[in-house]
DNA sequence: CTGAAAGCGCTTACAG
DNA sequence: CTGAAAGCGCTTACAG
């Protein structure tokens, strides 16, 4: 949806003007140019034409090297900084691409954020970072306000409760988006990872250790990627002909301290599981920390697996069974797919699948009752 | 540094390219317009000059209630999506903001990332992200990069090692720069927290809880947050008469692993110190396991104070007791003093200081050997 | 209150 | 190999 009434920042008028006062409290003026410098300035101070400084500045072979070097030579002297909005202005190009994340304070979507900037740094593009808090609202605020920006793309997770029709009406037609890590109404270029695949990993996992009373602890209903991780888990569950007791899938808040807070409830269940499949890593971080507080411990005498691995996974005491994502990989992999998409539009949108891969750790123990191969520290 | 022979990317001059092709994939062409609409397209639209569509987007008085109405319904059905970049090329204006870490998936500077987009995209602005692995050559590349989407502003954490001259002659004379985090050489704009006090409040409370033999763990001799924080422990031991024995201050890299592993060094001094003021929370969370490996643990036999109040202090096995500097509201505060500097570009340079706070946890327990109030749960 | 015109800093055919 | 000219999508005095 476009803003009408935007009012540009009261004193925005003020930037980057040409000031032709001396600033009162700088003595030396003379090292400090009253004005931003242009081709115009680099052209006249070496006697060429504009269009040769453009071509050198971009790299130009019909320059000659002597030309050339007389450019870069003043170029360098006089500090001049290219203007790439004027350029991609010009040019109808763009040099950037918007990342919107519902929660950047979320360590997850922190290292995809370094993943996608990472791949786009290498080439010289910029990061239009746009972060929505899981507010449907501010979702559409801060997409209305990005493609004002002209991204060559946009990298989007929804806020929970997206609709597709508006992002898209926000977006407009032009500006490809990718989707990751949550489903969205209508049709989109995806990246998801696999996540039934990797609760079904989980699940086995657990299943080949001996559990036979397996939860699943955490996430939303409403939630996709809780969806498909159950999914997994009752597939694996249902492959492996345990029961699958709607009682043992227990809703929570994705975050730890909700997580911590539903211990009770799951060890309540009668009769109680002897180990948990955890939506994420940070409702698994959470249920050991619950179970600590009601006198058990996780990889002693109840089985953990969580899902993401995150850095906080292989720290946590017991070090944490997990289900791998590499999120800044998927980053650089997010940022690759919107270039490809810029460079040609007519590439068909498509799901991409991120393969997932379980890391055994402390957490997942044997169940209390089995014989053997129980782990010491 | 201005960087030469810059190539734009090999097929930029595709992107957002009006197409006049049908394309293949669509059979319903004529609900997705083939070119962006520009005000030209609106103006003829509804039947009005380019100027007063300009002046209706920008919310001026100027324009007639009937005609404004028009307009807004005008741009409402095509879709019109506004050109920031071209307004703020014309209005020698910006709409953005650039923010360079050094490491995005640290939780502190992703919460203060979080804090200055916050505080940004409340007046519509955007972030322009930047990070740099803490390398001094990818952060000249970075700030060369962004510094040509001509932001209103730059908040720099500068890498380690960084040089001051460097990074000014990369940023050029023109865009107000705020360094926050760390020190860099020359005269600089600085949000900075209080080190000092922050750790002598925290020693402070040691010693109140009857500890005399407390060590200063972790942190690097060359960062300047390290000096200044273990600039206050020792002036808090010197007002409080206890030793300060340099064999009680052991470096590490400010990680949760590094810390971890260190832990043997700081427990073979003799005599072994009963508790350890941390240069942050990754230190301290790494301690902490540390502790456990061998045998003791935080807040029974041991006190742990942090640094940063991370979210993790708070969940952490026992919760730590650290220094609190709110880096989303440090975030936002920075957003608000680089926007500041862009409306009146004659403020002088100055050096904000954050105020901090120590919030006691269970991690700080008295000495061993310590008489009454020892907690329990 | 509205329109015609100039110009922000670039790029890009097109001549020469 | 280099220069003059048009134009990207806007804003902003300036007339009317």
């Amino acid at each position: 949806m476009v803003v009408l009434r935007r009012t540009v920042p009261a004193t925005g008028s003020q930037v980057h003007t040409r000031k032709n006062w001396i600033d009162p409290n700088t003595s030396m003026t003379a090292d400090k140019p009253r004005a931003r410098l242009t081709l115009n300035d680099v052209a006249r101070g070496c006697g060429v034409s504009r269009a040769t400084v453009s071509l050198v500045l971009r790299g130009s072979p019909l320059v000659h090297a002597e030309t050339r070097a007389r450019v870069e030579a003043e170029i360098r002297r006089v500090g001049y900084i290219y203007n790439r909005a004027a350029a991609n202005l010009r040019a109808q190009s763009s040099s950037s691409v918007a990342l919107v994340v519902n929660d950047l304070s979320n360590p997850y979507f922190a290292e995809f954020a370094a993943g996608v900037d990472e791949a786009l740094a290498a080439i010289g593009f910029v990061t239009l970072l746009g972060s929505t808090g899981e507010s449907v609202q501010r979702q559409q605020a801060v997409l209305a306000s990005l493609v004002e920006h002209a991204p060559a793309g946009i990298i989007l997770s929804p806020a929970e409760g997206s609709d597709g029709a508006s992002v898209a009406r926000a977006v407009g037609p032009h500006v490809p988006v990718l989707v990751f890590n949550r489903e969205l109404d209508g049709a989109w270029d995806y990246l998801v990872m696999d996540n039934r695949t990797g609760a079904r990993l989980a699940t086995e996992h657990l299943i080949g250790l001996g559990h036979r009373r397996i939860a699943f602890y955490g996430g939303h209903r409403d939630s996709s990627s809780c969806r498909e991780r159950r999914d997994g888990y009752l597939q694996a569950l249902a492959v492996a002909g345990l029961e699958a007791a709607p009682r043992w899938r227990i809703e929570t808040a994705p975050t730890r301290l909700e997580a911590a807070r539903q211990v009770g409830a799951l060890l309540a269940t009668e009769p109680v599981p002897t180990a948990a499949v955890c939506y994420n890593d940070a409702v698994a971080l959470g249920l050991q920390l619950g179970l600590v507080a009601r006198g058990r411990q996780a990889g002693v005498d109840f089985a953990v697996v969580g899902f993401d691995d995150i850095p906080e996974a292989a720290m946590s005491v017991p070090p944490l069974t997990t289900v791998a994502t590499a999120p800044r990989a998927r980053g650089r992999q997010a940022a690759e797919r919107i270039l490809a998409r810029m460079r040609d539009p007519s590439i068909a949108i498509a799901r991409q699948t991120i393969p997932v891969q379980l890391i055994a750790r402390e957490s997942s123990c044997p169940p209390p009752d089995a014989s053997g191969n129980r782990r010491h520290e």
